[in-house]
DNA sequence: CTTTGACCTTCCAGTTGGTGGAAGCCTTAT
DNA sequence: ATAAGGCTTCCACCAACTGGAAGGTCAAAG
């Protein structure tokens, strides 16, 4: 299979399946014209990262999870406990956004929205004390 | 004032605000040594972008939020406007994350996570049609 | 036989919002 | 005199790609 055939197949651009190359998250064959070449197994493994990137995953949790995954002595533990550890993020993260959207929210109410100056959100930009709804830098990912 | 000072008052890293400059969203004055000079009004500035920082407002955003709050005939409405655009943005990336959440916290929770190798976790990412808890890519920011 | 168009290749740069570190002035205190 | 701390610039790096240029390959159509 040449990288169009696996782009549709795995449902990733072609420029990401070559950057997972590059970064070794595949290592497919080469033909002769010098295009790459997938096998199926290839195809199996741009499609569970596909999978565990849109889960959120990060590469580094995806290397680890595709490595577990060809392991067929590893202990299942070791996958839940990536896979725990990347749902406390996501939970840390939702609270950070729910936060800001209290307050935005609150703000965009309290201002008229109309053709006068007077802005409680620019007041609130102004003169609210910073990290008062998060105290870390925003979110990060 | 030197960076160290409006760096403290305003809670931003001194790293920060030499970026923020570069990026001309301040513009301090400079001492005879070379020194940032930083003026009350560049403090206030740099307050104003932590806030809105925190709130989540991209860059971009906030050059936006600065200009008119600086503009003292602006209509509230063009404040108002940038939020509830960047509301909905968290709004899309909260649904994402509850989706990732709910995703995840099913497959865990089936995951028995002992000594064995069968892991519905890698199951799920190895057979799993990507793309139904979320059709875009990931969370972005 | 050539040309068109779709693929494929590599490489370089840009994105967002900073952060880390090196090398080297400036200032103040000891 | 020198040490500490603050300031300067510049360059490189992070995640995770994405866009585009310049050029090779291949299959079908004229």
């Amino acid at each position: 299979m040449n990288i169009g055939d696996v782009a549709r197949l795995s449902g990733l651009p072609a420029k990401t399946i070559r950057y997972y190359e590059d970064i070794g998250l595949v290592s497919p064959l080469r033909s002769t014209n010098g295009y790459r070449s997938f096998r199926e197994s290839d195809l199996h493994k741009l499609a569970f990262l596909n999978r565990a990137r849109s889960l959120g995953f990060t590469i580094d949790d995806c290397r680890n999870l595709l490595q577990l995954y060809e392991d067929n002595s590893r202990a299942s533990a070791d996958v839940k406990q990536i896979a725990m550890e990347h749902l406390i993020h996501i939970d840390a993260k939702i609270d950070e956004l729910i936060e800001m959207k209290k307050t935005l929210t609150h703000l965009v109410h309290e201002c008229a929205g109309d053709h006068r100056p007077d802005c409680p959100i620019l007041e609130d930009l102004a003169t609210a004390v910073s990290g008062e709804t998060s105290p870390k830098r925003a979110v990060s990912n």
